[in-house]
DNA sequence: CTCATTGCAAAGGATTTGCACTAAT
DNA sequence: ATTAGTGCAAATCCTTTGCAATGAG
């Protein structure tokens, strides 16, 4: 198994924003559908800087300006969601439909892994419940060591 | 009660930064006492501009780089924690030997409420474990209307 | 054709840094 | 006296914006 969701997952999401563009009368133009793809396409968790490299690697071209315009309207469609992992830039991802998750993120080797779990979806409404908040959503990011830097750099 | 915690901690505090200062031979400027007063003198988030705001409040006077250069030896002494909220800045809180606590703030007003759960503390850790992680902190923070928002702007 | 998008460069906001000057010990 | 700290402005980093040129429908 990669670390790609399925090629089907995948496809699904570009249409998807193909049929957004559509329905909001805005332009499919070639330098929003590459910088889709390659959001779209892969389940890390990229900058901006990352998605332009990854726009130029592909052979295609994308201004800066365009690259944060595309992502925008990636967000507003609900196809990706913006991160900040407090690193002084943000990060995106695709969403794949999925509501809510959390991230593990190793402190040695930054490798990001997620998760879901209902128990905790219902503590923190009790938490805020018990004060006073109606919860709308939350974030948690847990720093740990990853297995493998656990285990030691020696292979 | 007020939103302050007492006299006597916040008195605590202004002596170990000295102790701090003095610990490391670092000069005990009359910048660096002041920015300390007013950060560990509050329970509230403040950012960098809040605090230079508050410093000119009392008549004293500190450059920009110095309040940033200051709340980095706060952060190192460990009596000050700096928090991302993703709001585009960082803000500083007075740490007050707590070891860990969550946030809640509200998506209308910006009010923040702290508290603590040890039940949440335990489930990270297995969360973490779970995932091949071992835990080493984990930030939670959970969006919704606090209170008075949700009752509405009326009275 | 017409209007939205693009790219580039300038503008912005937060934070950092270089450096001559000032102050703490 | 020494050595570190301070202020100011210039510099960075990430992101946004203005505007003329360009391309999609």
């Amino acid at each position: 198994m990669s670390h790609e969701s399925d090629a089907a997952a995948i496809e699904a999401d570009r249409e998807a924003f193909r049929s957004y563009l559509r329905d909001h009368n805005l332009p499919a133009t070639a330098q929003r559908l590459v910088i889709a793809d390659v959001v779209l396409g892969t389940d890390r968790h990229l900058s901006a800087e990352d998605v332009a490299t990854e726009v130029k690697a592909r052979g295609a071209s994308a201004g800066t300006a365009t690259v944060y315009r595309t992502l925008d309207v990636l967000v507003r469609s609900g196809l990706v969601v913006e991160r900040d992992f407090g690193e002084g830039f943000k990060r995106y991802e695709a969403s794949r439909g999925v509501p809510n998750h959390e991230h593990l993120i190793c402190t040695v080797c930054g490798r990001v892994t997620e998760f879901r779990d209902e128990r905790l979806e219902r503590m923190t409404t009790l938490l805020a419940e018990a004060h006073d908040y109606s919860r709308q959503r939350h974030r948690l990011v847990i720093y740990g060591l990853c297995g493998d830097c656990r285990r030691g750099p020696a292979r």
